[in-house]
DNA sequence: CTCTATGCAAAAACTTTGCAGGGAT
DNA sequence: ATCCCTGCAAAGTTTTTGCATAGAG
């Protein structure tokens, strides 16, 4: 865990290292209401922390369409799956192939409806 | 604008036809706060509208990382490009090629630094 | 002792809901 | 007279901030 820390900069304290070991036990994106019976701290520590491990460039984060801000420890580009119906989030790790002069892209969420929710229909 | 709505279910109010046309004057999806300054009803009446306009597959709309939700009329497939600095959106005509099996895509949201912020780093 | 981290409560930002009045048919 | 639409105010949801205390070095 110490490794993914400039310990220069951050200082290790228990509410951290739990918000990073959950973070990195998960296969996908989670939100502070995700996480938060597994956490004993409180959400302003919760959020606090967040803000620093954005700017550190430890974790990313990206708003869904349950209005929630979900979270993950940065690594390797990939894309996310959002569905509409059922609000799952899922890690596509093919990203789709797309360009724009001048622009930057940094994220691909693609929305629409996942397997489980198009059998129902 | 009448041949947008089916007129059989929904009723074509003062209210309803203001958001209609500030969604068909607009080169890209707006906010509640994009349209108040225009719009002079109630913001209840705006959302309770929108609600009912997205049920009939009249309108489509979106979280952005503002934490707002943007709106525009249902057309063509396009995707959407958000600035994470500066938080504008753009529509892109051009979609990514992309396609999961049993899945449905039905919007792609690509996040990033817009040519103009790129510009200022 | 000083500096940062934390908890609690309140605020903030956006959207939704309850309720009563108004308008159209 | 009925039914739907609307405005206003209040509530709801997620995230942020202020402030005082606790804790580490």
């Amino acid at each position: 865990m110490d490794n993914v820390l400039n310990l220069e900069k951050i200082k290790l304290t228990t509410a951290r290292k739990a918000i990073l070991e959950l973070l990195s036990n998960s296969k996908k994106p989670l939100s502070y209401e995700d996480v938060k019976e597994f956490l004993l701290m409180d959400k302003a520590t919760f959020y606090r922390n967040i803000a620093i491990f954005e700017e550190e460039d430890i974790i990313d984060s990206f708003e869904s369409n349950d209005k929630k801000r979900y979270f993950e420890l940065k690594r390797d580009k990939h894309s996310h799956f959002i569905c509409s119906d059922c609000y799952t989030i899922e890690c596509i790790e093919e990203n789709p192939k797309f360009s724009l002069k001048n622009y930057k892209i940094d994220n691909i969420i693609l929305k629409g409806v996942c397997k489980d929710c198009n059998k129902d229909e």
